[in-house]
DNA sequence: TTCATGCTTCGACGGTAACCGAAGGATCGC
DNA sequence: GCGATCCTTCGGTTACCGTCGAAGCATGAA
């Protein structure tokens, strides 16, 4: 009878927790063989198996074999783009993915959220950037300036590379602890990533915390909050 | 564990058929009361009021009530924009919609694609309007240009309206018989809307086909193939 | 007041799909 | 070759959720 794109078809894939557990471990830009997935889902590799057929199947996510790992990847930059979009809904829309335990300042403070950061550490971040000009924001979406480009190259951050991915550079994710946004998208990786790689913060591989050494948060804010200034 | 809004919950509720149909249903922007929505998806009215209470309650849908008729509409741009990147998805992974029946020579030529212009005759348009400067592309988007704007607003399109909407005024879909992109997007369903008014097409209200008069479509190619002149 | 319309609540039914463990390829290291 | 690792296939279980019709509750029309 109608024609048209199978919206419900695509979306009921991400629509099981699994799954979109998997697809969002893949966000980060690496690919994951099959079961850093399934530990990654909570699920058991048998289990993980079959939703990996169905998102390869389904044109989701692309496979590729090495040895005898099978390394699973986002298929195309659209993906992604759906992905980042139903995180804004998701996040304006309040709902969170279950937490137990209680919500401890340490949490409140500096977290990531996937695969960037968040809490009052991120929003900080986000809002200087904002004003500093570095990001601008055009109706809806938020893109870097010139001069961000400048400033971003000089920190240190491989912007050419970023923007090759799959993934919108920049994008805004509604921070659930400060009720403000903060940012995602590649950058938003990339700054989480940064901090991690300079040894300011580390990762619990476990609950996905991020946790700041108090020496390393204060090189951290220097380094986001270096004044723009024009060329010399 | 982990925090992060909860993709999940908002695919898995697109991930429904029906309810993903009565939400496409909305795609159009007009608001549609809950019997409407029901024929829509296929599904009985009480079935269908579950469905709706669960959309309104996520923060998908919000409705008004009206007498004794309640009106459902899309809650939020970001809504309107997940759907939108939800059919990208699954128009590239060319995941269709059931289509029984044979394949007939008309529907190839023009059909519509939910609420915008499908076939044939919805490809050549878009890529005329890519190749005379009406629209651009940058980087996936497709945008239109100052010279568009005039030409479209000359042409009787109510530009500034469609931008005030939750939708993106542009979005490029594949077309599944021509294998090539056409428009959708708030322009796309206007184009449609525009051929109707006019009285060079009509659309079939059960099957949701499209046909234009032979004279029709002599005057809609016109109509958008009109030179863009540079101001005279 | 009385009847009709539009929508929701309730109870029961049925099908789909997620899940796991055990067993079976495939590949690598030794 | 032999064991170890990584992944998939299979069978059986469980649970969730979409579905409908009947009945109830509003609102509007006569």
């Amino acid at each position: 009878m109608k024609d048209g794109p199978d919206i419900a078809r695509v979306a009921s894939l991400m629509g099981d927790p699994a799954r979109a557990n998997m697809v969002m471990a893949l966000m980060g830009g690496r690919a994951l063989a099959a079961a850093d997935l399934a530990r990654e889902a909570g699920i058991a590799p048998s289990t993980a198996s079959g939703h990996l057929d169905k998102l390869v199947s389904a044109g989701l996510l692309k496979v590729r074999s090495q040895g005898r790992n099978r390394y699973f990847d986002i298929a195309e930059p659209d993906v992604a783009e759906a992905v980042e979009a139903l995180t804004a809904v998701a996040a304006r829309a309040g709902h969170l993915r279950s937490r137990p335990g209680p919500r401890d300042e340490a949490m409140r403070h500096a977290r990531s959220c996937y695969d960037h950061l968040a809490g009052r550490v991120a929003v900080d971040l986000f809002a200087r950037w904002l004003e500093a000009g570095v990001l601008c924001r055009r109706g809806g979406d938020v893109h870097v300036t010139r001069k961000g480009r400048d400033f971003l190259v000089r920190g240190g951050v491989a912007l050419a590379q970023l923007e090759t991915g799959k993934r919108p550079l920049c994008r805004s994710c509604m921070d659930w602890s400060e009720r403000r946004h903060h940012l995602a998208g590649m950058l938003g990786a990339e700054v989480l990533a940064l901090a991690v790689t300079r040894g300011w913060a580390v990762r619990s591989s476990q609950a996905r915390a991020v946790s700041f050494s108090r020496r390393g948060e204060t090189e951290f804010v220097r380094w986001y909050s270096r004044i723009v200034q024009p060329a010399p």
